[in-house]
Order: structure tokens, then sequence, then C-alpha cells
DNA sequence: AAATAATTTTAATGGTGATTAAAATAATGC
DNA sequence: GCATTATTTTAATCACCATTAAAATTATTT
């Protein structure tokens, strides 16, 4: 049913997107909180009200569920970024921009997102598909900081090692920020500032 | 030292250690690169030219075996940091030198480092431990910035979120990186530097 | 309201890999 | 070399969840 459902989007068909959904956050919840393995079917679909056998009515087994966390979370990174590009102006203005949506998009009304911990078990053309997307996403950040070295707003640096800098800062919050609206606020005002204060061109 | 070994130490327990230490590097190295529930005790065992039921006369189960792997990360930090905190000179110098030893640690000789992704599922007792020993490095290092904002070696910031960001960086590393020995040359020239850049009062 | 389709549940089943016990081998001490 | 202790293996067992099939319920369509 779900790679045969058809392109017409039917009522039908958006509200098991819209619950296909809810279920990919609930899951990236308990992954964040009790970790893959200390997460059961069961926990996911408690957090739904349902019973881990009606979760099998949207997602094929288990590493499916996983899969599509990750590709929710990939796809969540790529829109931030691309709104970044669109709206920015110089790259350094751009990567601050960048920073600030995807954050936003991880505390916010969109999140949580999960934290990729356990790509490497995805079975092999998940997985493949996965590290390509994540490895994109380097890409053009890396990309966004060539760009700011070309216009003068960032200082020369080792962008790949700047990238992975700053993206492991970003892929850790997951780990310890749960939900606490008060923290979220904090993270949104001071991640972005600090995270970019090191790049400025003097 | 652990429970059951009484504490003068002998020659076989001696070679206890160093062979579960060999042990906790190499699951360390497992989980790492195949995550965790992609990990078996035999893949462990395997780069051991073991068999898995050997395991058992070093750890209690897999779980026990996690959590030595989880206090062996937080001990590489806590050595790394007290030895900063011995060398340093004001706040901001301190910071780069424990970012300096903790990436020399988790690069060279020591490591490869578990990254701490599943700690809610270890047993109660175990997971207040590691959280605690993770609680208190996290202090160290706020401390450290405070003390370079009181000598005014680093600029005033949020030393919660700041702390939050450096270390998340650190703590992505094991993620990313392994093994590769130019790689591992470049992380140490480039990431003290990277990740104090913003720090420093103007 | 009947008929069809969508969603969820109940109640098994089953596989994987952790775990254990006993036996076998290797190391050490006397 | 003999006795003891340390280490590893062989060969089962076992438990936990993921998974499935069929039935039941709920929603949608006509």
């Amino acid at each position: 049913m779900e790679s045969a459902r058809p392109g017409t989007e039917n009522p039908v068909d958006t509200r098991f997107r819209l619950k296909r959904n809810r279920m990919l956050k609930a899951a990236a919840r308990c992954f964040n909180i009790k970790g893959y393995s200390g997460t059961s079917l069961k926990d996911v679909a408690d957090l739904l009200g349902l019973t881990d056998a009606a979760l099998y009515y949207y997602v094929r087994n288990k590493q499916e569920l996983v899969y599509l966390c990750y590709v929710r979370a990939a796809d969540v990174g790529r829109d931030a970024m691309q709104r970044a590009v669109r709206d920015g102006e110089d790259g350094l203005e751009t990567v601050r921009r960048y920073l600030r949506y995807h954050i936003e998009y991880m505390v916010g009304e969109q999140g949580p997102v999960a934290i990729m911990s356990e790509i490497p078990s995805l079975k092999p053309e998940h997985r493949d598909e996965v590290l390509e997307l994540s490895r994109k996403h380097s890409a053009a950040f890396e990309a966004l900081l060539e760009r700011g070295i070309g216009d003068g707003s960032i200082a020369p640096c080792d962008v790949r090692m700047t990238g992975n800098a700053i993206m492991g800062s970003l892929n850790w919050i997951p780990k310890w920020f749960h939900g606490d609206p008060a923290v979220a606020e904090n993270i949104l005002e001071e991640f972005p500032r600090i995270l970019s204060a090191g790049l400025a061109a003097r």
C-alpha cells in the first residue's frame, strides 16, 4: 500500500501521510530518549495510543521506521539549507540563517528529529541513500563556507573540518534537548551566534 | 579493579585488565562503525580472534560491555581535563589545551572511544553513574569557561550553551573519524582552533 | 443502510543473538 | 612434571521482540 499508493492526492492518502508523520516523530522521540535498542515498537505505539502491530500498517518493519526517521531528519536539514540559500545575502549571513532555520525546525513544531546513530545497521540500499543525503548536506554546507570565503565575509579556513565541527554541534542537539520550550528558546538564541562566532573575516 | 577482583595487583590481574581494555577498544570500534544494534558480541570477538562466549570471561553481559566502554570514554575526557587544568595558564589557554589533549586521546593510541548513544538503555545504576560522569565533565568545562571570563581571556557568554556547542562537536567526532592517521592529524590541527575561535575576548 | 475500503486489534509464531554450563586447553606456581 | 588456576571453546538453551495472519472495528462511499 505504501509504494503502491498512487500519485493523485486523495483525502485518505493525506491522512495516511499525516499519521505516518506523527508516527515518525514519536519514533524519533523514543530513539533520542531511550536509545535505539531501548526502544521497542510497543514504546512507539504507546506514544500514539496504538498497539505495536498497528505500526505495520505504516511501515514494513522496524528498520524501515528508522530509515524513514533518518530521511525525515535529512529533509529537515535540506529545507533549512534551501531556505537559507534563497534568503541569504553574503556567505556568512547565509550560514547564520541556515543555522537559525535548522535549529528552529529541530526544536520547534517539526521536531523532534532523530539522531542518526544507527545508519550502519540499515539495509544496504537504505543505508546508502541516507549516507548520500548526509553527504550532500555536508557538501552544501561546505559550499556555503567557500562562498563566504570568496565574498570576503568568512576568513579562509579548512572548510571540511569547519563543517565537521559545526555539523557535529548541530547533530548532537537531539541528544540533550528533549522538548523544554525555555531551552529551545535558549538554543535558538545562542547557537547560531556561538557556532558562527569564529568564522567572520576580521 | 572491578568488584570481583581484589586490590593487590598481581601479574594475572594486570593481564586481565590489559586484555579487557583491548576488548573495550574493539567494542568501541564496532559500536562506532556498525552501530550498537548492528554489533553482535561475535563481531567484537572476531576482532580479537576469540569466540563470542569468551567475552563473558571479562564482562557479565552486553550491557556491561557498553557501560565499560562509556566509563572508559568518560575517563579519557576527565584525564584530558585534569591534564589541561594542571598545565594551563589562563582560562582560554586551558580550554585550548583541553581540546587538544582530549582530541589527541580520542584519535590516538587511547582511541577509539565509544560514542555515547545508548546511555538510556543501560541498567539504572550504570546509567546514572555514566550520566553523573558526563554531567561532571560538562560542569568542569563550564567552570573553565567561567574562569576564562573571570581572568579576561574569554568574552562573556552563555557558558551552558557554549559548553553544549563545543562538547557536541567533540562527541560527534567518533561518528565520522574511523582511524585514518592523516585525518587524525588534520582534526588535531584544526579542531582546537576552530572550536575556540569564537571564545577570545577582543 | 449496505457495501467496500481503511485501520486497528488479538493472538500466535519465529528468529536472532545473548547467555549459560560443562568440557577442553593453556598458563602458572611449586 | 604435577597441581592448580586462568582462559577459551563447544554446544545448547532461552528470552525477548519483531513480525504475521486473521478477525474485528471504524470510516467512507453510493
